[in-house]
DNA sequence: CACGTCATCCAAAGCGCTTTGGGTGCGATT
DNA sequence: AATCGCACCCAAAGCGCTTTGGATGACGTG
């Protein structure tokens, strides 16, 4: 059923339907009525394709997701972050353009969603340092939202982050307070603008205390559960052994507190972690007593709000540049407690 | 720049280009080249809108994932099945539509893509047993693919799903074979049809070896961290207590395996966990020495194959039902061992 | 009573492609 | 010389909507 059969059996132009059925006032209300009604009973929708080339909109956003065929790490927040932009944009009446591209076509990705006028606007996800999709998509005069920052990047964009420099500076902060003093960090990759400010907010707050930065114990990777393992298991093998563990993710901190308590330790007690938060649906930190301590920002709900912001973006293209700074909350778990006597910890391990 | 303008300036009709440029042999090669030349030289790229509009084709391919605003869990593994099912979309020049709805919306969600003329398939994730949303599909005449299957829908249909019967069943065999004889089930939601079917092989195998089914240790919910180790906290605190866990995910398994350690007691000898692996990319099991003694099977691979067969599907509609089953892989990790003299054990908690 | 004003409705022109159903000119065939 | 086949190209008709620029009456007004 199209335009013109239902038209035709109304006894009405085209014209008036569409008209009736898009909430114009040119149309009496008995008539408008009389057109939902009889839509309605057959079942009609307009067809998105026909519908788009004659508005040009195409009610779509895109998400690039990145892939590579080297590491195939499909990024932990990622399907979370989707939820919570999807929800949004089912309200609104959008749909959710995924294209999945191997990483050094991703650029350019973008490029042929914006020419083949496929969607409306766009998210960029995990911006780096001096990313060059921002320029890009400037360029091609398409709306987009950056979730994160490209700190290198001079022109104003779009963007909401999380205060990650402040979050990893509170978190350093927290344990120092405890009395720790020999922290690791187990850091996400570094090309990433995240991982960057985090570790920035861990070496302030070491600064500020007055201790030393030891590279030997700042180690950075994708956050998978068996990298937190195997690098906290290589640091606790040190004569100098961490004490404390800031983790950028709850997945490699489970590898973290593995790699604990397989040496005998125990988490909270002998060596404290912390980590990073995204309230990830299926890893939830206990809504009552969170396992880990940690610096909280619900990634389900950043993603409602770029949507939400890019929507409205796209509906005012010239709206001054919006940027948001959310700042994580501090949570208190069992990850953590005070730093232990040095001697006594590093007799402890018993295997 | 549009197929008009670019027509123009080569002076060439529309159709003479636009045929030049689809590979149509009615075009001298010396044409072709100057066409594709010219329209790569000024980035032309045909609109999708347009093109879907006169093709009747939309070259996207529809997944609909409902989310539900009493549990917001998004499913542990669809990260990853949406990267390989995106990659294959990419090589074959389809996009990947997300509708994202409330979850009683779910079944209205896919009429409503099929009408609009959105997608050109669908791919329909996590079937219950009796699922409705193949009868609708058929009815609607969309082509789709079903990953997993549902048991009780008497028609033939597509589906790619993994022999959960037999890795349950194979799993509690091993471990009857290490001498275990009460033996946990940490189950999905058993709603899913892949739920049941895990559990009616694991009550096979038991039954099979005499075993009386024990209610009390069997468990069904989300699979999330916390609810594996809740649950396994209750069962271990049992005067009868499991000495082996099946867990239905990976991670409800990080949970088990929690609360095992915090009772002191240890992965692998006093109690053994084995669990059904995805191969999720973030919580990959070891490639060397797997963490989890497991039951495999790649969610990605599978997402992959979908893709490819629905494709084939679409380009083919008349090619008969499709069903593949795979079985899964069983590693053996770290996380079992022969059942431990129950005396033992029972004396053993330290916590 | 002629005229302007509304409220309703419509015909037709796009949107930017693909595809049908020819044209045209050339060398080869009869 | 007339005919045919072939290679190459084109005009125009859709695809199913939205939207522009009127038409058509009914009604109130001076």
């Amino acid at each position: 059923m199209n335009l013109r059969e239902l038209s035709e059996q109304l006894g009405l132009s085209q014209t008036t339907v569409s008209r009736a059925l898009n909430g114009y006032p040119e149309v009496s209300e008995a008539t408008r009525k009389r057109v939902q009604d009889f839509a309605e009973a057959h079942q009609y929708r307009p067809s998105q394709r026909a519908q788009s080339l004659a508005t040009g909109k195409s009610m779509q956003i895109g998400h690039v997701i990145p892939f590579s065929t080297q590491h195939e790490m499909v990024n932990v927040v990622f399907a979370d972050f989707i939820a919570g932009a999807g929800e949004v944009y089912a309200k609104h009446g959008y749909d959710m353009l995924l294209s999945v591209v191997n990483d050094h076509d991703e650029v350019q990705a973008y490029s042929e969603l914006a020419q083949k006028g496929s969607v409306d606007g766009v998210i960029v996800h995990g911006p780096t340092r001096d990313d060059p999709r921002i320029a890009l998509l400037q360029e091609l005069d398409m709306p987009f939202f950056v979730h994160g920052r490209a700190t290198d990047v001079g022109t104003p964009y779009n963007y909401l982050d999380v205060n990650n420099t402040r979050a990893f500076g509170r978190a350093t902060e927290f344990l120092l307070d405890l009395g720790h003093r020999r922290i690791a960090l187990i850091n996400g990759l570094e090309r990433m603008d995240f991982a960057r400010r985090r570790r920035e907010g861990y070496e302030d707050a070491l600064r500020a205390a007055g201790i030393a930065l030891d590279p030997a114990i700042m180690r950075s990777d994708e956050m998978t559960e068996p990298y937190g393992h195997a690098v906290t298991k290589e640091l606790l093998a040190m004569d100098d052994a961490p004490t404390a563990f800031i983790a950028s993710s709850i997945i490699s901190a489970l590898g973290v507190r593995r790699a604990i308590e397989e040496r005998g330790m125990s988490v909270g007690k002998d060596v404290s972690i912390i980590c990073f938060d995204d309230a990830i649906s299926y890893m939830p930190n206990g809504a009552g007593e969170p396992i880990f301590t940690a610096t909280r920002s619900s990634v389900r709900d950043a993603g409602r709000r770029c949507a939400e912001l890019l929507i409205s973006l796209i509906k005012d293209p010239d709206a001054g540049p919006v940027a948001e700074l959310w700042e994580a909350e501090l949570v208190v778990g069992q990850s953590t407690g005070p730093a232990p006597n040095r001697d006594a910890v590093s007799k402890s391990p018993k295997a």
